[in-house]
DNA sequence: CTTAATTCTTGAATTAGATTAAGATTTTAA
DNA sequence: TTAAAATCTTAATCTAATTCAAGAATTAAG
């Protein structure tokens, strides 16, 4: 907790009046391997904070799924749209290895913004650093080729390819874990 | 200057305390098509405001340029990597109609946080709408087809289509004016 | 250990879109 | 009104990635 109550602390410094309501509203929770946080189709009402884990945000296309974001220590989660609009989702949060969360409901959430209008400074500063990564992989899309996205991730997020299977990484990129195999190929070809 | 001001004002409301800044800050300017309020390797340090005309925010992908977004009246555009990072844009933004703006320093923004926090909410909802347009504009990518991506666009801002040349349209959607017009032709063809 | 399950690789056939190049159409301006 | 410029279309070829279908390799479980 005291972990996420630093994160916050980071953007602005908070006080005790600030601090209490942190404490009271996110509830620790232990989650398994194959849980899922948020299903298709359910309307998302929560925020996540990763304390210990892995879990995942993925977009469904038909069959498969494409994760949209990986979120490890010390990362929140969230599906912006459905909490957001209040409509169903498209997507789902899986956990992807047993994990320690922190859980905030949208009400909770809410009253934040009540209490203080230091959380209107947080949530921007986070938002500022959320559409920043959002641009950056927009940008990547339509400037590198999807050789380049997976060396860039190999050299930005080398971790993550310790945690997951290859065909997720995969799935992050964009492509079938089939057009990955032949890209490591190649790269593997070359040296 | 009113219409700018009431778009704020439909966030949080204002108070001559907060609303005198934005007169003195924003600066009215006219420019004609084919001005560059933006160039590559620029440093961005403005937040620009249609008032009136079409300025557009696109990315250089070698020879070509891809527009990330259209600016139309009532919109706000800036290159938020540069402008937060400070460093060398890789984008530009580019005047496509004779057009009224209103544009706002960098310095000037920022104490606009200094004045109240009020305008920690407005940032805040302002980056909310603009987070949800750029998460479902990278889900359509990694969910539909260039086809259907068209007609959403098609659907959903017919305006910009009366505005700009096809070849910008295929821009926008990433992809070549030589595609864009097949794509039109086996439409056109369904019928 | 050994088997079963999962994950990864390979190859053939197909597809969407890029590139290149030319020509057609439309718009703009002298 | 006509020539020039800008925009749009068409077609041929090429490329990256998909789909489908086996297999190989690795990992997990009894």
């Amino acid at each position: 907790m005291e972990k996420l109550i630093a994160k916050f602390n980071k953007y602005v410094s908070l006080e005790e009046k600030e601090i209490e309501p942190i404490r009271n509203y996110f509830h620790k929770k232990r989650v398994k391997k194959g849980d899922y946080l948020l299903k298709k189709g359910e309307i998302c009402n929560k925020i996540f904070y990763v304390d210990r884990g892995l879990i995942m945000l993925a977009l469904y296309k038909e069959n498969r799924k494409f994760v949209a974001k990986f979120c490890l220590e010390d990362d929140l989660c969230c599906e912006g749209i459905s909490f957001l609009k209040e409509i169903p989702t498209k997507y789902c949060i899986e956990v992807f290895e047993d994990s320690t969360i922190y859980e905030i409901n949208k009400q909770d959430f809410y009253n934040l913004y009540k209490i203080s209008y230091k959380w209107d400074r947080v949530v921007r500063l986070i938002m500022e650093e959320h559409i920043l990564e959002l641009v950056e992989r927009f940008a990547d899309i339509n400037t590198i080729t999807t050789k380049e996205r997976y060396l860039k991730l190999l050299d930005n997020n080398a971790e993550i390819f310790t945690r997951v299977p290859q065909y997720v990484i995969a799935s992050h990129l964009g492509i079938t874990p089939e057009a990955l195999s032949k890209i490591r190929k190649q790269l593997a070809q070359r040296k």
